[in-house]
DNA sequence: TATTATTTTGCATGTTTGTGCCTCCATTTG
DNA sequence: CAAATGGAGGCACAAACATGCAAAATAATA
């Protein structure tokens, strides 16, 4: 197990359990104390955790996840998300709808990040309760359950207002031919705004989202800037244009 | 147990019960008497407590943030918000911001209950998620971590095409004479206009909200309807007149 | 692919921290 | 005043820690 997946896991147990042992961890991790209490110490160093002896505590209130998918792929998406950190800069404006993935990029975002963050998912902005230095703006609108976003007219309306440097959209469906689609017409209307009102757009796929078959709504949007995605598709970067596609072993 | 762990503990149940007895703290957290003299020691040092023979007390007002806040009065709350769902009826547009006594109530409501709930607060919407026949209309502006509501003008200006048959409205301060106050110059102007687009706004009160020190901003919004409250203070009826106050005992 | 450079890990070392127990002194209480 | 209770300081021991170093694993390079 590589390090950065062993911290990322301690950090996932220390959200759910407020509290971690290191002896604890050494045996649930198999390495030696040794090396969790340099995680530890590396984890505290970046902010993360509050190191305490014989162990360490969660800084803030433990970050909810609104569905069981959350858990599916966490790894391959938690690759993307750091993939995606890096397009990331400080006080940039980011548009982020909804999806499970996006919330994973949220989570890993530095808690020192200076930004402003334009979201219509309630998940979404309560995952940034404890970034100090990121304001958080909400878009109003009718809550569709399903994918915990703010959809209709009152939202599109909303979004005219504003202006993003980066819009992080959540994918559905991605297919080379038909482009991306989505399951219903409010959710369609929404994102096409965000991407008009966006100087660039970065989209997240894991290779489920890759699949041909799609009996959504297609998503008449500009082209991404950037694509992140598995390197399952080899063939993906010839169709999309290898400039712009950023492929994760 | 960890000692911060431990320590935060002595601090919890200080800040409820304002004084604290070391030989009873000895029981209740299962270490030696000694380890919590050291303990009140070092958090006397750090002029968190004041210790004095046998024991420590509480330096300032009890804190309180969001997420404790969820737990505070957890009976009590229930209690209120029950007796508030009393006045919840089929097919209402119920308007309710953001507080903690109006989370405990939403998560009372029953899943059939069939409704539309407009709202500012995040964690408001997100507890709605399995209730299949609410429909959850967000309100939304820049969010304001500390109480978790969306404000702003954005706020505002969304919230003047509705109308609400009940508003919820979240409390934070209530006096007889001065009326209700809170924090925040936005947020009251947020509450106003929420007042101004209802039939009648209910308000549900534990007895911390009753305190007559306020050195919060003035909200200016008529009266309320309904007003919930515990059986602490006697002559509250009195002052309200007894028609619109329901006690709970 | 083979080889080299870099990072990461585990172990041995001596050190620090946290805890309980004990003794002696101070303070409270009957 | 005497008995009882709480507190301060010292001691001991186990657990947790930092550090240096060599082996192993990983990444980078040819």
């Amino acid at each position: 197990m590589l390090k950065e997946e062993r911290q990322q896991k301690i950090l996932q147990i220390l959200n759910e359990e407020h509290k971690v042992i290191a002896s604890d961890l050494s045996k649930r991790l198999s390495v030696s104390e040794d090396t969790i209490r340099r995680d530890l110490k590396e984890l505290d160093n970046r902010g993360l955790i509050k190191r305490v002896h014989s162990g360490a505590l969660r800084i803030g209130p433990p970050v909810v996840d609104f569905s069981t998918r959350q858990h599916m792929f966490n790894e391959v998406k938690i690759k993307l998300a750091k993939k995606a950190l890096s397009f990331i800069k400080e006080d940039m404006v980011l548009l982020i709808d909804g999806g499970t993935t996006n919330l994973h990029l949220v989570n890993q975002l530095p808690l020192t990040l200076k930004a402003t963050v334009i979201t219509n998912s309630p998940p979404i902005a309560m995952a940034l309760t404890n970034h100090q230095h990121i304001d958080v703006i909400m878009i109003g609108g009718t809550l569709f359950k399903q994918s915990m976003v703010n959809l209709g007219i009152d939202t599109v309306e909303s979004l005219s207002n504003m202006r993003a440097d980066l819009y992080i959209m959540g994918i559905y469906k991605i297919d080379p031919y038909i482009g991306i689609s989505v399951p219903s017409l409010s959710e369609a209307l929404v994102k096409r705004k965000m991407a008009s009102i966006s100087s660039e757009i970065l989209g997240m796929a894991t290779s489920d989202k890759l699949s041909t078959v799609s009996n959504h709504i297609v998503c008449p949007t500009k082209d991404l800037t950037y694509l992140i995605t598995e390197n399952i598709s080899p063939n993906i970067k010839k169709i999309y244009g290898s400039q712009q596609v950023v492929v994760v072993d």
